[in-house]
RNA sequence: GGAGAGAUGGCUGAGUGGUCGAAAGCGCUCCCCUGCUAAGGGAGUAUGGGUUAAUAGCCCAUCGAGGGUUCGAAUCCCUCUCUCUCCGCCA
């Protein structure tokens, strides 16, 4: 969350940030709800701190042998005003973290101004698209023409937004985890984690899925409260909730492969054919957990590591700045990755690599302190896909197609594919 | 699933109703001594919030979490979570 302190000092400042993602912070009213629960807090500790004093005037008296009967009536009636108080205090402290919880991010000052992904900046782009001298086709007309991508049965078992993969298909995205995890934890300075795929509510506030995002998970319906992970963000980030870390533990790389679970339920219509959007999809994540000054290279950095895995499978790609409307809610600053897709002639998001500066880390209270000494401050967290596999097997099906309908195995994942150069009927 | 033990500050670990925000040790910081990478002496050292010019004082809260009893709770009661040991089961 934003810093209540400029919250509190600067909400004019907050206005005009939040303004350009296209939320609009009621400063007044937060300001009201503020100077209530300071007049509440203070009339509160002022109280107790009466009834600690007589506490301890009583319990001398009782030490000295004195009548403390009188005493005594006179602390009940007060202790009856003071738990008065504190409910008061106690709903508006309430009700003003739940206003706080549910703002976004401030954004950088770097950010590009704009409303959805249509305004998105394109920084740059690598590779060059390859001419066909046929119509390419796409991931469907592919995968279900090698009979290997089946989508009949998946929805037999499951419902739409569910693929079945066989043969060499199923191998080859299971090959591109390898690959990219290899190459992050062998090139890139991460350490590989496993991860729980179930997850408790506290975790999904702390990195910004709840409260607002409720909609967009799937929770299993028993009183444990779990809820399916819609990205492995949510319990490497958590690795270190309430932690409070020192100078020498930083910076951390993490990185792991899960699968990631996606009601997907505004996004009816969108997406139907093929699996580019799913309710279940493999990604390879990276998060950083780092000292506020080096979050900014870390983002070039981390963008870096997700653009390696393309560069490698020889797939053209852009990068994109997102714009002030499109970035996420606990992000300061996001870069997209966009593959080639020659199927669908557009490219398509393939990463998403996000700053989000000190605002999980405050809901997670997760903070540092460094080797000199002072007050221990919160740390940056960034997250990134290294990449999506799901979309990268779709990348690779429809640029590595021939026009015989088979597919080449690029070379760098030749090793994990047990010598299978080309998937073919 | 059954039985038992536990959860205290950066760490270890005392503390069973009042002067305990909490002994002691370790670690760390500063100072002193010491002609040397040893040892010794002294002081300091939790977090969040309020007040304030103040990272000075003063005040409030926090001893796994949430309720309760009480004038007063780390200490008593209830619920929950987690950890450990043993048994059972299982991948």
């Amino acid at each position: 969350m934003i810093d209540p302190k400029t919250l509190r000092n600067d909400a004019a400042m907050v206005a005009a940030n939040l303004e350009r993602r296209g939320y609009s912070f009621d400063a007044a009213a937060y300001a009201e709800l503020e100077a209530r629960r300071k007049q509440l807090q203070t009339d509160t500790e002022a109280l107790r701190q009466q009834r600690n004093d007589s506490a301890k005037s009583i319990g001398k008296a009782k030490a000295q042998g004195e009548d403390i009967a009188p005493l005594l009536a006179a602390q009940k009636t007060a202790g009856e005003a003071l738990s008065q108080r504190e409910v008061a205090l106690a709903e508006v402290a309430d009700a003003l973290e739940s206003l706080q919880m549910g703002l976004p991010n401030l954004l950088d000052d770097s950010v590009p101004p704009g409303r959805s992904e249509d305004d998105n900046l394109e920084l740059r782009r690598w590779g060059e698209q390859r001419s066909f001298d046929f119509e390419p086709r796409d991931h469907v007309a592919l995968g279900e023409a090698l009979a290997q991508l089946d989508f009949a049965s998946a929805s037999r078992i499951s419902g739409s937004r569910f693929a079945v993969m066989r043969g060499g298909l199923a191998r080859l995205q299971r090959a591109l985890i390898q690959f990219m995890l290899d190459m992050h934890t062998r090139e890139h300075g991460y350490q590989e984690v496993y991860v729980p795929y179930l997850v408790q509510a506290d975790a999904l506030l702390g990195t910004g899925q709840l409260p607002k995002f409720a909609e967009d998970l799937f929770k299993i319906e028993d009183e444990r409260g779990f809820y399916l992970i819609p990205t492995a963000e949510v319990p490497i980030t958590n690795l270190v909730r309430g932690d409070l870390l020192s100078e020498a533990d930083l910076p951390m790389r993490f990185a792991a492969h899960t699968p990631c679970f996606r009601s997907e339920a505004g996004s009816y219509g969108q997406d139907t054919r093929g699996m580019i959007r799913q309710h279940q999809f493999e990604k390879v994540e990276l998060v950083h957990i780092v000292k506020p000054e080096e979050s900014d290279e870390a983002l070039d950095a981390l963008t870096g590591h997700a653009e390696v895995i393309l560069q490698a499978l020889e797939l053209p790609y852009r990068v994109v700045a997102l714009c002030a409307g499109d970035v996420g809610f606990s992000a300061r600053k996001t870069f997209d990755l966009e593959v080639w897709l020659p199927g669908q002639q557009r490219y398509r998001e393939i990463s998403s690599c996000s700053n989000c500066g000190d605002f999980q880390a405050r809901r997670m209270g997760t903070r540092w302190r460094g080797a000199s000494g002072g007050k221990p401050e919160p740390v940056h967290t960034l997250n990134g896909s290294g990449v999506a596999a799901g979309r990268a097997l779709i990348a690779v099906i429809e640029n590595y197609q021939q026009s015989d309908g088979s597919v080449v195995v690029p070379d760098v994942l030749r090793s994990y594919m047990g010598g299978i150069e080309v998937l073919s009927v």
